[in-house]
DNA sequence: ATTGCATTAATGCCTCGAGT
DNA sequence: ACTCGAGGCATTAATGCAAT
């Protein structure tokens, strides 16, 4: 075979050797779901155990669970709602359910998600509820603390309740018993064992996680001084129904779009592949405000896309073997027409 | 403040083919 | 003929952020 690298072979080389031009990115490709980005919103232990000891403090060992004494400790330090839907083990929209059902007042999901969110920004910063919030975090700390006081109901044995787990079965004396002795490993790792690791702060994070690839994308561009638009998040660009992540020069006149993806999962990888050659499709007609033949280059990540090789084979056709990875990426632009827009050396 | 959208991971069901 | 595993596919849940 004469080129290594499919974005420099000839469309008859790529297709008489798709598969070895299919090794050759998946050569390339690697995982990195060994570390991930922090981000803003992520809470550190020892902020997390303040907002549990200052719990703690409050309902004196958890013996009483007051909504009165933990509404306005919440206020002072916000934490302590994370620490309390910790408890509960419920995520924020389940949370506002359950809130708004016992009280009557209207307490939408994506209230909870808003405080929730903001408070894993800002652990520090106390909350000045306006009146109509208010009420509402009085609801979320009041049925928090019936449930835990609460615990378990008994439910038939082939169901499951949620607040059938070690700190939380027999209600407050549970909670008492786990804060005063601990909990065992076992224990712990059963708990891990029922919610994936770090998922909560994995789906948080997890735009994040292609960030990496579109900043680097981004320097190469910015180096050669090639015009480019960075589309953002859920953004609507004429003549596109899924904004690509960049177009060059700029969305009035694509010439070249990049889509840029890191995925670890397989499905996810799947999507993609169907993603890129709607692209493909798109510039072999063009549309009412799009031109034909603009070029689809792909920029790839995570070995969700190592899973299916006749996927790969697919993008690389698609997109005529434009398929760049991490390790790859420094050639991006000498070996696509990127190098027509370039202004630097 | 609320809503809608895109993104991502995980999971169950289905089909197909290899091996017994 | 049957079993088992792998891969494909569709669905679901959770999330952040731009738009409203």
């Amino acid at each position: 075979m004469a080129s290594t690298y499919p974005f420099e072979a000839s469309f008859e080389e790529l297709s008489a050797h798709a598969d070895a031009f299919v090794d050759e990115v998946f050569a390339s490709l690697e995982s990195g779901f060994l570390v991930m980005p922090r981000g803003q919103g992520f809470v550190a232990f020892p902020d997390f155990e303040n907002g549990y000891e200052t719990l703690k403090q409050v309902t004196e060992n958890f013996s009483k669970l007051e909504e009165p004494i933990i509404f306005a400790t919440a206020l002072r330090v916000p934490l302590v709602l994370v620490v309390l839907r910790t408890m509960l083990g419920f995520t924020p929209s389940e949370w506002a359910y359950v809130a708004g059902q016992s009280s009557g007042l209207e307490i939408t999901q994506g209230f909870a998600r808003s405080l929730d969110r903001k408070i894993r920004l800002n652990p520090m910063t106390p909350l000045r509820p306006s009146p109509v919030i208010e009420p509402r975090i009085r609801a979320l700390v009041e049925i928090a603390c019936k449930m835990l006081s609460d615990g378990a109901p008994t439910t038939p044995p082939e169901l499951l309740h949620r607040l059938d787990k070690a700190d939380t079965r027999g209600g407050l004396s549970s909670a008492k018993a786990a804060a005063a002795m601990g909990v065992p490993y076992a224990m712990l790792l059963y708990e891990r064992f029922l919610g994936r690791p770090f998922a909560g702060h994995r789906d948080s994070i997890s735009e994040l996680v292609g960030d990496v690839l579109e900043l680097a994308i981004e320097t190469e561009l910015t180096n050669a001084g090639i015009s480019f638009r960075k589309t953002r998040r859920a953004e609507r660009v004429p003549g596109f129904d899924q904004a690509p992540d960049f177009i060059v020069p700029s969305e009035f006149n694509p010439q070249i779009v990049i889509e840029a993806k890191i995925t670890e999962d397989d499905g996810t990888a799947r999507d993609k592949v169907t993603r890129i050659q709607h692209l493909a499709s798109l510039s072999a007609s063009g549309g009412p405000s799009l031109p034909r033949g603009f070029e689809v280059i792909a920029c790839i990540g995570g070995r969700g896309f190592k899973q299916r090789r006749e996927d790969m084979k697919k993008m690389l056709l698609a997109t005529k073997g434009k398929v760049f990875t991490v390790k790859t990426l420094t050639k991006l632009i000498e070996f696509t027409r990127l190098k027509e827009f370039r202004t630097t050396r």
